[in-house]
DNA sequence: GATGATTATGCAATATAGTTGCATCAATGA
DNA sequence: TCATTGATGCAACTATATTGCATAATCATC
């Protein structure tokens, strides 16, 4: 767990019963350098926990709407899961491996973003700004260049 | 058909062989304001030529893996398709009504990023840099509101 | 042209990711 | 204790994408 953060109190300021099963999921999230996928997220759990697949998606979901999680889009077809952004974690860019898939957390301030344009101009709500950024990570590279 | 753009040559520049489904499946998309999914290709061309759906699938592989196209995470399930940015367009983010899934390309200079600390720290290779907004879309906002 | 090799497409089956409906269990308050 | 609400489990289902293999079209060579 991150020094900063009280699964239970997290989960609690968002409004949301702090259950067992919630429990599990946020510190299996937190738990990791980088988002998961909810196979992963239902994998690690039930390792040493029984849980349902289904209870895994309804928890990302549910806390992905009280924005104790956020989704990430990975470039694949599934979704990943990481700690929303909150005082002690900053937004920060992720990137994603075209050749092997692998999604990985990026410096919050590899990348500065100016919105001003955006916010002036947009006729939506802008609730959240992702930034993805596509490649091939250093294992994939390496091993390219191995043949 | 955008007036920079022909389809064909396109293609051959590419170094992909300009088929009709080819062509359609590039004049479907560069038709569009807004990237489409598979589905959305699929049922636009099956309108007038028939066509398999895997075929679509391939050509969209195909074309993203040449860099004619991009592949665009909308936040929700499916993948959208568009035009790659070449000399004529710019790289430009997308916008992702989180309440109808609209997907909706914004404007080239919405938003500046400045990666030249990604560029010199990161060790992977950096292919393309994919901007998502994610919000609710002024359809949206106005329903809401009438109620 | 005819022939063989290569590439593109079609079709059926399958895989993967996520969702829904409904039953049950647990917690909470009257 | 009972009724109500929320959380979870389970099975079935949907949506999206991929695979394997057969056929059709295209291209290069004779």
């Amino acid at each position: 767990m991150c020094a900063h953060c009280n699964y239970q109190n997290l989960l609690e300021k968002a409004g949301v019963e702090p259950t067992a099963n919630r429990l599990q999921v946020l510190a299996v999230i937190g738990g990791n350098d980088a988002p998961l996928t909810a196979a992963e997220v239902f994998a690690t759990i039930g390792r040493f926990h029984p849980i349902n697949r289904v209870t895994v998606y309804r928890i990302l979901d549910l806390l992905v709407r009280h924005r104790v999680l956020e989704r990430i889009s990975s470039g694949g077809r599934a979704a990943h899961f990481g700690l929303a952004p909150n005082k002690y974690h900053a937004p920060h860019p992720h990137f994603c491996c075209s050749r092997c898939g692998a999604v990985i957390c990026l410096n919050p301030d590899s990348l500065s973003i100016d919105a001003d344009n955006l916010h002036k101009t947009f006729a939506g709500e802008v609730d959240r700004i992702e930034v993805l950024v596509e490649g091939i990570c250093r294992n994939c590279l390496k091993q390219r260049s191995n043949h």
